[in-house]
DNA sequence: CTGAAAGCGCTTACAG
DNA sequence: CTGAAAGCGCTTACAG
């Protein structure tokens, strides 16, 4: 089949190309009538504007780009990315804009992705997720200046805006939770360490550890790279140790349930003698039984907001940083005052 | 920044932009040495071909399109999705070429999703999946001539090439499995009906089960829509008969935890009183107690496979349906002999 | 309000 | 082996 053109669309109604441009990018130039009548060919004939053209004369190009740089096995089974994709998505084909997307190895390939998308003028702005601590990524994309909106921060995103939320203050309420229940010993499976937002949570766990009187040996971080298995090994270590302890906070879902799985296998019970928080949460927390305790997240609401800040910035509009609301605790079976043996 | 172009580099090599095309693409027509300096500028400048300048003067936009059109819920909690895309990717990125992903609501957004793609010419290709009975997407593609691999088949796929594997052969295993350990109720939680190798499976599976002689009310297929809660539906209400399944096949992992969950939850034991297989098999399998036997296939592998074929086809050679190797069964602690009550 | 034209950055016949 | 030129399908000043 051949693609319809503007031409085609201009011979039919008997005008100009220009004027057919006009009339279908909703810009003055042309009469109510004559618009009316090139709209309704454009429909009739199927037309969609090649977005090459589009973007060769200087328009956007219509993407933005999504670069993931976790290893395969962890994006498959995280439920995050897919929810925030989800939720990216929907924002983007409500104003017609394509994902691109793409999986790299590490940091530099992302790099590299990006020069490559600027040079290609293949998309309009990207959306950085899974911050760092000094982070590399940021000042490329501010030389480039290549519009673009971090999935994080609010702090280490340079000049870039971020979508964040209150990090801290859900964690500090998962503990005061779990103290409320009886806890002292308090400890976390961590995500990798060197993503900003672990640090935050780490800070902060140790901070608030530290307001409520709990002992600093009792309420270790340890670190994890987001598997189900490295979840299961560091359970494995925290429950092995002279003083176990009785509440263990993971930083994803998966971890969780290898964790739970772990706790069962050791002949602990769950929330008798072991306490287990998820964050964040996701339907496989409700699977498992007992259904985890999580802190809950609208993450495709969150992938909107950084869609329609990157859309704003694209657009040429000056976006400051957006707070989305803080997640907050979700309470299920898998916690309960620890048992005192 | 601004974004060189060929000019640039045709101005710094003090040769003609033709000259510079045909270095770029390894097309005859420049010396080696020209061409070696061509690239060496190219290199140093970091230049990256305008995509959409490509794309308009006939060559090929590099990107292909992937619809997706399911739920979002259930999008999110499948690892089969992400393992296939970052399959995908792989192949892609290798040829650098782009995805470009777009979740769907219904068939009918997705049709109008591939006309836009291929009025933009956004796409050189797509990926089809969730093959379905009858599938009108089919004979749009066809229509269109837009390159299409269809991951699935190999039946109805019309003209377009599938990438498949021995669905039947995968199940009769899992059944013939099941049967030998000394099952007799077997039941099947499917996915949703309207998917053509849901169908597959499901007459593969009164096949086999009236070939090794089981009574055709005791191995009945309860349809699904894949999400977990469906699957504890259909679980709480196979296990709730007079004449209860002593082993359920699940036709997707989320639904066999689900359904692990729902069994504990009345008070079986698994295996003991009842055996869990899912299909496909994904590191959470290997994270619930007990580890669930399941149907593995290499599912990035698959999508490499799909990618590939695309890409041929983009090229104008022309592809055959691919079949790929048929599931095989991992067995794990989930199954076991039927304990005779 | 409308038309003719230049230009975006490539690719690719077509001459030299 | 190399250069000059047309053309892909749009958008957007610039004249009428």
């Amino acid at each position: 089949m051949k693609r319809p053109t503007i031409a085609d669309i201009a011979r039919r109604a008997g005008v100009s190309k220009g004027a057919v441009s006009y009339a279908l990018n909703g810009q003055p130039g042309v009469s109510d009538t004559t618009r009316r009548r090139i709209l309704a060919i454009a429909d009739e004939i199927g037309f969609s504007p090649s977005s090459a053209a589009r973007a060769l004369s200087g328009a956007r190009a219509r993407a933005v780009g999504l670069a993931l740089c976790r290893p395969a096995r962890t994006l498959g089974i995280e439920p995050f990315f897919m929810g925030l994709i989800s939720g990216v998505e929907a924002e983007l084909s409500a104003r017609s804009y394509a994902l691109t997307l793409q999986v790299v190895a590490d940091p530099d390939a992302e790099i590299a992705v990006y020069r490559r998308w600027w040079g290609e003028r293949r998309v309009d702005g990207v959306l950085l997720c899974d911050l760092r601590t000094d982070d590399r990524r940021v000042p490329v994309l501010e030389q480039l200046q290549l519009p673009a909106v971090v999935v994080g921060g609010p702090d280490g995103t340079g000049a870039l805006p971020g979508v964040w939320s209150d990090e801290a203050a859900a964690l500090a309420e998962t503990v005061e939770y779990l103290v409320a229940l009886g806890h002292r010993r308090v400890a976390r499976v961590g995500g990798l360490p060197e993503l900003q937002h672990t640090r935050v949570r780490t800070d902060a766990f140790r901070a608030v550890c530290a307001r409520l009187g709990l002992d600093r040996g009792d309420t270790v971080t340890v670190p994890s790279d987001y598997t189900g298995e490295d979840g299961a090994r560091a359970t494995r270590r925290l429950l092995s140790a002279a003083r176990r302890p009785t509440a263990v906070i993971y930083d994803n879902d998966v971890m969780a349930i290898a964790g739970l799985s772990v706790a069962q296998e050791m002949g602990l019970t769950v929330p008798g003698d072991l306490s287990v928080v998820a964050w964040d949460d996701s339907p496989l927390c409700r699977l498992v039984r007992p259904p985890l305790t999580a802190l809950s997240r609208d993450i495709p609401a969150y992938g909107g907001q950084a869609a329609r800040l990157l859309l704003d910035a694209v657009a040429g509009v000056r976006v400051a940083a957006v707070r989305t609301p803080t997640g907050h605790l979700t309470p299920r079976g898998s916690t309960a005052p620890p048992r005192t043996p």
